[in-house]
This record gives structure tokens, sequence and C-alpha cells, in this order.
RNA sequence: GGCCUGGUGGCGGAGUGGUUACGCAGCGGCCUGCAAAGCCGUGUACUCGAGUUCGAAUCUCGACCAGGCCUCCA
């Protein structure tokens, strides 16, 4: 079973061979850390997060090195700073514990290392050096910009050409620029704004640069994924590539790879409008897991295929968690069951091509049906078949709870008590016939949002879910 | 202007040149004291036009529509 993966440079789908299978790597573009993370910025995330737990069933835990950095050092950033009067390590800290925080609510694994632009100074400062002694790079004004002119390749990864960037330009072009499509490595810092020395003049790294040089110093080009969202395509991964590859050219017997593999994922609309400040849509996963649980977040999440565009709506959530519902109904029917564990990883086999999570979640209700089947036929097959269901939904990273947990997770302990003891009334009701008096209580309890299910072995409930954002 | 996506049934959303994915919702039935959950069954689809083909929703071309990028952006 090979994992075929869309390759943004090659346009196509290929077969995923890494440079070293005792070592795989994968980078992921972080969040620059001024604000909450919206559901947005949670798609790559979740996305990444499916495929870094697949390479890791594939290849071993111990194989594959996942970076995703933080980029601490924006005007943004600056700009909090100073609203705030506070370092804008206050920030920084602050945005990064947050962003943590939300993605472990919806239960993305943190990767191996998480570099931060300050603390690799150095390594932007020598690949800046590099990139000059080269002449690849040029100094005008205080800033160090990076010469375009000087990768042959510019543009393929976008599918640009500099002409059409000439022809297309939106925005003046700064006049100390040799080539419009020149991109800033090195800038002055503005007065009261964090400044770092270096060769070229106190200042600041320019953005695209940063990650160029953390990917180098965490895990060392070529590497095997490089990640990202669709709108980083152009102009930041194109600008990586040139950058990086420039600073490692020279040996004329290889061909410079910077990443075998470039993936994108769709982006993530709100009621079919693009998210943005001015529109007053935007949704934080700092809200969002307090109204819904993390679990259906991802799922929803999940729902479409990565590279397809998703539009986020208060029906999408409904419906995930219904089909979560669903799934956590079959796995509590089976509780008693003790699951096998699988020999191997066929049955991951929907996710090997390209992440094909719509299908993985087909296989899901499937392998769901395969159990509840084999629960009530008594075939002796349920042990199996929880086994298979748990570990593709280990991958997607679903269905790990306890089942009860998941049906009456938002009822606290005096809530639960109270419920308990109703139900044992309604029980001794029932029992005596009087069906006026249990279906009070029954109401009653559909007052504090408890489904009631009267099973063989006495009654079992659930918290209704509250409607989601 | 250039580049890139996508347009599938009430909703979400895969996939394949010829055989109804799947989930949610709906409908009928079973089960139930009545429900809920579960089970069985069931309807609705492939933006438009032209072409290729024995046959296309699936391939090609064109049109239309929607979104994104070209400037910070997941």
């Amino acid at each position: 079973m090979t994992l075929m993966l869309h390759d943004t440079l090659a346009r196509d789908k290929r077969a995923f061979v890494p440079g070293n299978p005792q070592r795989v790597t994968l980078y992921v573009c972080g969040p620059t850390v001024y604000n909450f993370a919206h559901v947005g910025n949670a798609r790559p995330v979740v996305v990444f997060d499916v495929l870094y737990r697949i390479l890791r069933a594939l290849y071993g835990q111990d194989a594959v090195v996942y970076a995703r950095n933080f980029t601490d050092v924006d005007d943004k950033i600056n700009q909090k700073a100073a609203e705030e009067g506070v370092e804008i390590g206050v920030i920084t800290d602050r945005y990064i514990d947050a962003y943590h925080a939300d993605m472990d609510a919806l239960f993305a694994l943190r990767p191996d290392l998480e570099p931060r632009a300050t603390a690799h100074m150095g390594d932007i400062i020598a690949m800046i050096q590099t990139l000059l002694d080269k002449g690849a790079a040029y100094a005008a004004e205080g800033h160090v910009l990076f010469d375009t002119a000087a990768y042959d390749a510019y543009g393929q990864l976008s599918g640009r050409n500099l002409e059409d960037m000439i022809a297309g330009a939106r925005v003046e072009v700064a006049p100390y620029k040799r080539h419009g499509a020149d991109f800033v490595l090195w800038k002055p810092s503005k007065p009261g704004e964090p400044v770092w020395e270096s060769p070229f003049g106190p200042g600041r790294p320019g953005w695209h640069i940063e990650c160029s040089a953390m990917v180098e110093a965490a895990l060392g080009s070529p590497i095997d994924i490089h990640g990202g969202g669709h709108d980083l395509i152009f102009p930041h991964h194109e600008n990586e590539i040139a950058q990086s590859i420039c600073a490692k050219a020279g040996h004329a017997h290889e061909t410079p790879v910077y990443a075998r593999f470039w993936l994108h994922n769709g982006f993530l609309t709100m009621d079919a409008e693009k998210m943005s400040k001015s529109l007053g849509n935007v949704l934080l996963v700092h809200d969002l897991v307090k109204q819904v649980p993390g679990e259906a977040v991802r799922w929803a999440l999940l729902a479409a295929h990565y590279r397809a565009p998703l539009d986020w709506t208060t029906k999408l959530i409904d419906q995930s968690v219904k089909a979560l519902d669903r799934l956590y109904g079959v796995l509590q029917r089976a509780k008693a069951i003790a699951a096998t564990a699988p020999s191997d990883n066929s049955v991951l086999s929907p996710l090997m091509d390209d992440l094909n999570t719509p299908q993985a979640f087909s296989q899901l209700f499937a392998l769901a049906d395969d159990l509840d089947r084999a629960l009530r036929e008594d075939t002796g097959e349920a042990a199996h078949h929880k086994g298979q269901l748990l570990h593709l939904a280990g991958i997607l990273g679903f269905l790990q709870a306890d089942p009860d947990a998941w049906f009456m997770g938002g009822a606290d302990a005096d809530l639960a008590a109270k419920i308990e003891d109703l139900l044992k009334t309604r029980l001794e009701a029932r029992a005596n016939k009087d069906f006026a008096a249990a279906d009070r209580i029954r109401d009653a309890l559909n007052a504090l949002n408890v489904v009631v299910m009267d099973g063989p072995d006495g009654a079992t409930w659930r918290l209704r879910e509250t409607q989601g954002s």
C-alpha cells in the first residue's frame, strides 16, 4: 500500500517516497502569534495532524519529525505590544499558550519541534549572509533584498512568471528594488520596535527567510513534505524555495531540492463568505470549543477533502455531532468487547489516496455497521471489527474518548446524580406500569436536555447536544 | 489583466467511462407501554452547450457561475 500525495509543484498525485524512511521530515507553516486562532487557521493543523499520524503509522512513531514554527517577529505583534505597552514576548507567549490549548482541544498532536523565529536569529542572519555572498541578494537603503533574477525557476510552484507579475502588479514597487518581485530579507526596524544586530545593520528579518532558516535549522533540507494553506503558495512558499535553493547552490552535480512534496489545504469560508474582521465573521477556536465538542469541530474540518474549499455553517457542525453520535453509540453497545489490535494498516487505505478523509469517514461507518451486526448476531467477530474501527478512527483522531463520556460529557456530577435519581424513580414507576408517572419524569428529564433510552438492562441517557456556533 | 481552485440529490460530501458511495434530514415498516436508540426498506443527483465514444455526470473544448491568490493572511 503506497501513500499517494498531491504535490503542488508537480500538480499531480505522486507516490510518496521519503529521502530516509528512518527520518521522515514534515514542516508546516505555523501561526503568527498576535491573536487567537480562528477555525480557518485550525484546518491545516488538523489536516496535517492526520498526515503526521499516517506517517507515524507507516514509518514508526520515532521515525517522523514534524516541525511547525511560530512566527514571533511581525508588524502586528509589534503593534499589539505597543498598544499594551509590553514587550513582544508577553504577547507572543500569551498567544502561543492559547494556540496550544486550542489545538489540543481539537486533538491535534503537538509537533516534535516548534521553532520560534526569535530563537533562530543567528540562523536567519547566516542564511542572508550566504545569499549576499553568493550574489543572490543585495543591500539597498538599509534593506537586504532577494534578487529573484538569481533563481531561474522562480514562479514554478505558483505557475507564474516574472512578466505576469509585473503586468499584474497591484502595488507600487519600492524604488530600491531591482525587480518588482524582489522581496525583503532584512529590514530596518522602526523606532521602538525590536531590533537585532546584524552585519547588514540593525533591524529585523522578513517573513519568508524565517521559515527557510528554521526548516534548515530544525530539519535540514531537503525535507520530505512541506505543508501550509493554499494562500501561502505565493509568495511565501515560492520565496522559500528560491532562498533555500540559492543558499545551498554551488554543488554542481546535484539538482537542489528544497521539499520533495508540497501540500496545500483549501480555504474555509463562513456561510460562503471569506472570514474577515471587517465582515465580523471571524470564529475563534477558543470560543467555538466552549460550545461544541472539539472532536466535532475536528470532524467538520475533515468532512471535505483537504484540498477542496470548505464552507463552515451551523448545519455542518450539527451534522458532525450526529455522525459522532452514531459512531459512539455503536462503541457504547460494544463497551464490553476488548478490541483486537489490527495486524496491518489495510484499514487505512482511503487515507493512502491523498488523505481522502470523506472516504475514510464512509469506511468508519461501514466498520461500525460490521461491529454492530457482529454484536447483534454474536458472530465472534466483534473484537476484530472494533479493533479495525478504533485503528482507523485513531489515525483520524476520533473515538478515543469513553463513549459514556461523549454522551454525558456536558453533565457535571450534581446533574448526573439528579438524573440517576430521576431515572431510578421512573424505573419503579414503569415496573408498576404507572406509565403516566414514568412519562412525567421523562418530560422532566427532557427539560433538562436529557434523552432517555430504555433498554433490556434498564435505561441509559445522553445529553442532547447544544446547538453549535 | 495573469495564475489557481471548485460547480454532484433537501443539506454535507466521495467516486467511477457502462453496475443507486457514505453521513444528516425525509418517507414506510419492525422493535417499544409510548418514545429514544437500533434494525429493514425507500425517493431525489451529477451547472449549461458542443465534441470524442456503442455508451459520459465521469474524457476534450467552450460558456456561465462561485471562491481564492497576485499585498499581511491557513
